[in-house]
DNA sequence: CGCTTATTTAATAAGCTTATTAAACTTTAT
DNA sequence: ATAAAGTTTAATAAGCTTATTAAATAAGCG
């Protein structure tokens, strides 16, 4: 039994639709247009909208959870470190421009999903045990004095903090200067730059 | 015709609930529900929704570039500006954590928003001549070598995306680490602290 | 007071939403 | 080919949404 082209093709069109205009604003009929069916079939395969919103929610806060767990490539001082999540995260959201602000804001404004990321976060050991390794790591470097004193939590939380906000201000800086497409592009790789230059120079020490 | 004690509770109803849960997910019904008054009193007030809509918006979103457009305070040095302006915005925020989450996600999924400010940009010249002479002060820093080299555009977004993110991270830290309203505030000043760190290490000239 | 204006209400129109149903149409597999 | 299973459709229920109306109530004031 398995997921047929036409469950796939409501559930992509869902994808686009709530990505784009949000969960609420998104009727079970806007999806069935899209994908050019009946209304009901979106009911058919999926029962409820519910269901939808959460599939959709769910595979997409998943796969930016997963962008984590890969293995930390060989060899790389915590700079390069840095530069190779950083990159990883702006690659990984170049092709989902709005899958992040999907999630921020369903999270924000509803308490159910809250409920469901608690219980991802705490199912997946190896994300605990990768946010250990690296929090050790940290601290022999710091105590080496290789890099500046920093918490790891928020090592983590300026990275993100930098790359989720660049994609919430991309779409709204092309579209106040009234760029096109490709300039939203290149003010994203510029930010990708500028995020490394900001996080080098937080955990490089030096003499003041 | 000054604004009635009734006109002023459906508005202050209707920007919580839409800061709240969204502006879709909210029906006048739910406001009305939420003042204690007739359903129609919403209409009679506004006559549409999207003038409520509208009205909460503009407000919150003028509010916040407002804050920009106080004169620099004397004496500072580029150092103590960027701790200037980010206090500003961490206090700001503090008192309306989900302001900027409901224009952000406003104009990211809805184009008419977007319009909107754009007009609110293009009329405030104030605000460009605040950024042209931000932009001079800047430069002739960087050319004594009082601060590294950055460009105007990347410092302010810098210091947005950190402030930003903050306030749509800290509900889901707490959410997620089941932490009380207090911790959650902390959580923020703590990352006000992280972000003039930052900035701070971003902009000091240091030979390497 | 009594007349005008403003506020509030109940009732309701018109349309949209989610979801279900039974019937029609396709596939598939024997 | 035909029966069973799977897919798709039109029809429709039940409820919610925005918005308008006319009637009821309260305030304002000359």
């Amino acid at each position: 039994m398995k997921t047929s082209k036409t469950e796939q093709e409501i559930l992509q069109a869902a994808k686009e639709l709530f990505l784009g205009k949000g969960f609420a604003a998104t009727s079970t009929t806007d999806i069935a247009n899209r994908v050019g069916c009946n209304q009901a079939l979106v009911h058919y395969y999926f029962r409820t909208k519910e269901n939808l919103v959460r599939q959709v929610f769910m595979t997409n806060l998943e796969q930016i959870l997963n962008l984590l767990d890969q293995p930390l490539p060989e060899g790389l001082d915590f700079f390069g470190i840095a530069d190779y999540y950083i990159d990883i995260y702006y690659n990984y959201i170049l092709g989902r421009p709005s899958a992040p602000l999907m999630i921020i804001n369903e999270m924000l404004t509803n308490p159910e999903r809250r409920e469901m990321v608690r219980e991802i976060f705490m199912k997946n050991l190896r994300r605990q045990l990768m946010y250990y390794n690296l929090d050790q790591a940290l601290k022999q470097a710091i105590e080496k004095g290789l890099i500046r004193q920093i918490e790891t939590l928020d090592l983590l939380i300026d990275i993100a903090s930098l790359t989720l906000a660049s994609f919430l201000i991309a779409p709204i800086y092309a579209d106040l200067l009234q760029r096109d497409a490709e300039a939203q592009k290149e003010f994203i790789l510029h930010r990708r730059e500028e995020t490394k230059m900001l996080i080098r120079l937080r955990l490089m020490p030096q003499k003041i």
